[in-house]
DNA sequence: TATCTTTGAAGAACAATTCTCCAAAAGGAA
DNA sequence: TTCCTTTTGGAGAATTGTTCTTCAAAGATA
């Protein structure tokens, strides 16, 4: 993410290439994602935005998130049933705390690498992968004892 | 999973360990899940036991379902935000159609090693991990074409 | 057998997400 | 600018996966 108002900029570029529009909520909401280190629920998303956008409903924010979902502008990851957005940066891997939920970054260099010439063998063609480790965070593993 | 009847009398053997009992419902649902290689859906195990079990409901699977994940005798994995429910096997990487939403097991031997001593480093104590591979089966991207 | 516990069926309840409808706003053409 | 077409977003209903509640039946224990 070198610069945020350029990276926005390509962001609008290809919504506009679909025959989309950026609009102010749409822009709210895709900075939210952005600016956000917690891997925000949609309903999370609502309730800030909803600070900027007080006639903000949840179906638009369920809207907007699919539309920057297929641009590429956000990552879907389903934590316990519930989709969380991330902004699309190099694949990383996370840790999620089975206790509270939270989803923490890994930097890329700890991503694994896949064995791709194994895959082909499946005739499988991959579009991307994810590596989520599951355990407790420092604060729960303090809390439990 | 060398012999099938051995191991569902290790599982009843914990059940009863934790004071509850091995019904035939039970029974059933946990068969389901061995000889599947689907990765079924609650729904799912729920249509195909009732074939056995015409008065059974769907919350029995679900309430099933959570205590058989408790005895690790299946492990839930969520694609799509719908759980899914995987035999307990040593740990191997899964193949996602994003098309058709089939799982698909790679064999234990091509899961990837977790950098351990890296993750202590985050004060994050890790339970077990997932590498999932999202992209189109070999059918889907036959009917794509 | 009498008693205490666990179970599972049924359906209501719940929560996340999606759909439907429609009025308002935006973009393009004349 | 003005008209026309298309996209958009809001409101709330609808849908769907999952959980909860209640209660009678079955199992275990003494």
């Amino acid at each position: 993410m070198e610069n945020l108002s350029e990276y926005l900029t390509t962001i609008s570029d290809r919504l506009r290439a679909r025959g989309h529009r950026m609009t102010p909520q749409r822009m709210a909401i895709l900075r939210a994602i952005l600016e956000s280190p917690t891997h925000p629920t949609a309903e999370e998303i609502y309730r800030q935005v909803s600070a900027d956008f007080p006639m903000l409903s949840l179906a638009t924010v369920y809207k907007t998130l699919h539309v920057l979902k297929e641009l590429g502008a956000t990552r879907e990851l389903t934590v316990d049933g519930i989709s969380r957005y991330d902004r699309n940066l190099p694949p990383h891997p996370h840790l999620v705390c089975v206790r509270c939920q939270a989803v923490i970054d890994l930097p890329p260099e700890m991503m694994v690498t896949l064995p791709e010439e194994a895959l082909a063998g499946y005739g499988f063609h991959p579009l991307w992968y994810e590596v989520s480790v599951y355990g407790l965070c420092s604060r729960c593993l303090e809390a439990k004892k």
